[in-house]
DNA sequence: CGACCATTTGATATGGATCAAGCGATGTGG
DNA sequence: CCACATCGCTTGATCCATATCAAATGGTCG
């Protein structure tokens, strides 16, 4: 945690985000995002935006995954937070980005203009109305991050399982696409702690690890009890 | 940590606010929590709503000092922030507050149904924008103290007095309204580590401590470099 | 003065970090 | 198709920052 200088560095993200946009794509018309969006690809741990860069974009992950992170000056990263296809991410405040965003898994994610969308707004209440739900949807997100910080690490794993469950698809089964290291950056823990932690609830009968990328749960009750 | 139940305990807010609003008041007109308001004052550790309670009012600090919090089951408490005068608290998100909010001391707050703000909204776009921009700055607020709870005790607390500095009017002198039991459970640390850790400073010469709710910054530049 | 409460200071314990190997998949070139 | 390098993950041994337990100090109010 305070290591003067010497952290596992962090491979520079393949490149970044090429800002000219595709076709514009329609789908869901109730959805301001989604309906004025150009649909862009990025590779496996492609840059989508840097920190501090102007927050010109609003971005909904269509396909793969994403995760938002800052690197303090020693090295030491956080991340912010991970986006499943649906969320949507980049409009954490006013001008400028605080967090940096990375494709986890090659992704498909809609880039729409915030401008449009301010304009759109200032039209439609709707529309300012779901912008602001998302904003304070990501608001009680971080409350809720705020809190497993402060919690044990079993208690910060856990929590990470049931928040992955109920976002997936299967009831009990979480298939991660990101690392351990993500994970760890995340919870605030080292990525021995996250693996520790896990085989010991596997050897509890708490949860299965078939692989490291996938963790089925075994017994909620037992997990739950853990969660504090 | 963790320990299992033996925390130490919160004496019960004084009383539930009463929720009779007197008289509204006008003052700034280019503010709409302001303009719609009705003050009401608290006595100190009052509580002003509770955790769960549903989110019917939007609230301002006109004078004295609040915090928000949430309790866990074992009776770790978690502060999510402190407002001073001229803060907005209570628009965290949607149907339901998430933390609880208190009165450090004596103080007045406005509050405004948040249906008055949402019809305002609806009419006046400037509404809407500086409702998302409030909460966009919360959002951004707590991005920071996330990152915080990742970073060494010496760092919380160097920050937390940068932040209470940057907040106050003198500029390098802080007065905190808060115990050090709030700010331990708002840097998630003990009170014993707050008040070795401030010692400490004070040994070091980066700051002073007249009283122990007052604090000097005698040296930004050493204090920034045990920032991070 | 004396009771009470917040804060500081001291001694010790411990959860998680750090340092250091092992291990198992995946992919590459011979 | 199989050595073998690589990379992500797991496991083990040790250390240290902060928690916990305990006591002393100091400020406030009757």
């Amino acid at each position: 945690m305070l290591s003067p200088a010497s952290h596992h560095h962090y491979s520079r993200p393949i490149s970044n985000a090429v800002r000219q946009l595709p076709q514009p794509a329609a789908s869901n018309l109730d959805d301001p995002i989604e309906m004025m969006g150009a649909a862009m690809p990025f590779a496996r741990n492609a840059e989508i935006y840097g920190e501090n860069e102007p927050a010109e974009y609003v971005y909904k992950v269509v396909s793969g995954a994403v995760r938002t992170h800052k690197i303090l000056a020693d090295g030491r990263r956080q991340i912010g937070g991970f986006y499943l296809p649906g969320d949507v991410f980049g409009l954490e405040s006013g001008d400028e980005h605080t967090f940096a965003a990375e494709a986890i898994t090659a992704s498909k994610v809609m880039i729409v203009k915030r401008s449009t969308l301010l304009t759109m707004a200032a039209r439609d209440g709707n529309v300012a109305r779901k912008l602001w739900a998302l904003t304070s949807g990501e608001l009680r997100r971080l409350q809720n991050h705020t809190l497993a910080l402060i919690k044990t690490a079993q208690e910060r794993v856990v929590g990470f399982l049931f928040e992955m469950a109920a976002r997936g698809s299967a009831d009990n089964q979480v298939d991660l696409p990101m690392s351990r290291q993500d994970i760890a950056d995340y919870l605030g823990l080292t990525i021995e702690t996250v693996s520790r932690t896990l085989s010991q609830l596997q050897s509890s009968a708490a949860i299965d690890l078939p692989n490291s990328r996938c963790i089925v749960l075994r017994n909620r009750a037992a997990l739950g009890r853990l969660n504090a």
